[in-house]
RNA sequence: GGGUCGUUAGCUCAGAGGUAGAGCAGCGGACUUUUAAUCCGUUGGCCGUGAGUUCAAUCCUCACACGACCCA
């Protein structure tokens, strides 16, 4: 262990303790209440009356702070849901659990019971009739009134961070109760919550490069899905008609704000519906989830105000090009031209990439910033929707979009395509690209191609990165501040532990 | 992958080519209604790691590690 005399005192401390018999680890003492419960209850009663409530509760939680006063002490105790003072004076206590009481350690997790009044000071306080130790702590806490502002240390031990930073709490309740939100909706609508591999032979269902691992037994190479896609169709094929799943993907790509290796997303298949039918359905889906969560349809994220009254806007890529990139309808056509343009604006284009690829990256560098308020994209190009219906008037288009908000994508939906032959037929287009070099490019799947064989019925499927949307609704600026355990590089030497 | 910035006490941060600083936390003392309690006293450091320049490096140079932000 490391010299330090801060847990050297600590381990001093328990010694004494245990050198009079106290348990430093106690089992089975059950708080009755919460802070959030005794504020609900009692933050209006006055003096008078908690005095003739003579009102008892009990709470359990980490102890914040301690100010003594020779025979006595306020002290803040933590528990899920808050902080709330408690009085600890030598004449109420008894005398063994003043003597713990003054053994104690900002740290602690400790026991409180006894009757609510309020100070001098109208604060609603615990007046400590019994303290018990919980758990005791030998590592100091970071400091009060500044708390854990280190981002590096905030992620790698989340747990001071959960602790010193209350807003962090916040945030994750609020992820829960929108993904809590999701489910009841999507139960709602009648779709079935399933579960398909994360561990796929093939990962497909996305342009993305995997995550590869080995299954010792079989002796057979697996890749950490990067979408649930390809299995949840097999399902509608199989006759379930509405399903979805909340999980994780995984992508071995960079990480920044918006990026984290495994990352949650829901997807969803709807059979019978079409890319439109979604669009009306994200609408009610993301207004729903606002009113619920946010209290209204409109809020405010990094600075700007985002407004999802419907009907959000929807344009296709093409006009989305001339509107928001100034292209000229010739460059839209011509491939030569188009490439002229994405190489001015600083696309990584190849002059193999298919027109499709190439209009694509124009967009992804020039228009996807300038879509703030919720806008859906349509009508992607074939050559980067392996797996998306054609339009029936343009069949180099699909019946695809994306949902934008804030500028960034925060959904990708389409009509499936269901024609194991046209479906085959992309596959083929994809193996050219990766022996071309593109190795995001998509599989070939014989075994889907296979389960399309028996007819898939007409469906329209959606992924929602639920990361994102968390993000905006929390407010937050990067993703690591939406997953409790982001991925970081390992870190050697920076945690001892006692002997 | 490139650029910029950061890494000093448990935490939040100053600092200067010549023995390392503050606030909070901790420790000792006073104090039974405080709100970052107050008052007196006080402990605590491989200045991220490694090399180089120098009489002397925590500071300058280079490399590396980790992180943040921006760009691709």
């Amino acid at each position: 262990m490391e010299d330090n005399d801060l847990l050297k005192v600590r381990l001093e401390k328990i010694a004494a303790l245990k050198a009079a018999g106290v348990n430093l680890y106690p089992n089975g003492i059950k708080p009755h209440n919460t802070t959030e419960e005794i504020f609900a209850g009692f933050g209006a009663a006055d003096t008078d009356t908690l005095t003739k409530l003579s009102q008892k509760v009990s709470i359990a939680g980490r102890l914040m702070a301690v100010r003594n006063f020779g025979k006595a002490a306020f002290i803040k105790i933590q528990d899920r849901k808050g902080q709330i003072q408690s009085y600890a004076a030598k004449d109420i206590l008894s005398a063994d659990d003043y003597f713990v009481f003054k053994k104690l350690d900002i740290g602690d997790i400790i026991y409180i019971s006894g009757k609510l009044f309020r100070t001098r000071t109208n604060e609603l306080t615990i007046e400590a009739e019994e303290l018990r130790l919980l758990s005791k702590s030998i590592r100091p806490l970071p400091e009060k009134w500044h708390g854990l502002t280190d981002v590096e240390t905030r992620y790698r031990q989340r747990h001071l961070d959960l602790i010193s930073n209350p807003a962090v709490k916040e945030t994750f309740y609020r992820r829960s109760r929108i993904i809590r939100f999701i489910r009841q909706f999507m139960d709602q609508h009648d779709f079935l919550e399933v579960e398909t591999p994360m561990m796929q032979p093939k990962a497909g269902g996305a342009v993305a490069r995997p995550f590869k691992t080995h299954h010792n037994a079989l002796d057979m190479d697996l890749y950490l899905r990067i979408a649930p896609e390809l299995y949840l169709k097999r399902i509608v094929t199989g006759g379930l008609e509405r399903v979805y799943e909340i999980n994780r993907s995984f992508r071995n790509e960079g990480i920044d704000t918006f990026h984290n290796p495994e990352f949650t997303m829901m997807e969803f298949y709807w059979a019978y519906a079409t890319y439109e039918d979604l669009m009306t359905f994200t609408e009610e889906l993301f207004t729903a989830m606002a009113t619920d969560v946010l209290g209204g349809l409109k809020f405010n994220y990094q600075g700007t105000e985002i407004d999802l009254t419907p009907p959000w806007r929807r344009i296709s890529v093409k006009d989305a090009l001339m509107e928001l990139a100034g292209m000229e309808p010739a460059m839209l056509a011509d491939k030569g031209q188009a490439l002229a343009f994405a190489r001015k604006a600083g696309c990584d284009v190849q002059d193999t990439d298919p027109a499709g690829k190439i209009l694509m990256a124009i967009f992804d560098e020039i228009v996807e910033k300038k879509l703030i308020q919720p806008t859906f994209v349509t009508h992607y190009p074939v050559a980067v929707s392996p797996l998306s219906r054609r339009s029936e008037s343009e069949p180099d288009l699909t019946d695809r979009f994306e949902l934008y908000i804030s500028g960034r994508e925060i959904a990708n939906a389409f009509s499936e395509l269901n024609d194991p032959v046209d479906q085959k037929d992309r596959f083929l287009q994809q193996l050219k690209e990766r022996e071309a070099g593109d190795d995001e490019a998509h599989e070939m799947d014989d075994d889907y191609i296979h389960t399309l064989e028996y007819a898939m019925p007409p469906t329209a499927g959606e992924g929602i990165g639920i990361d994102r949307l968390i993000m905006l609704f929390t407010d937050s600026s990067s993703i690591r501040d939406v997953i409790l355990f982001p991925l970081l590089k390992e870190k050697a030497g920076t945690k001892d532990s006692i002997k």
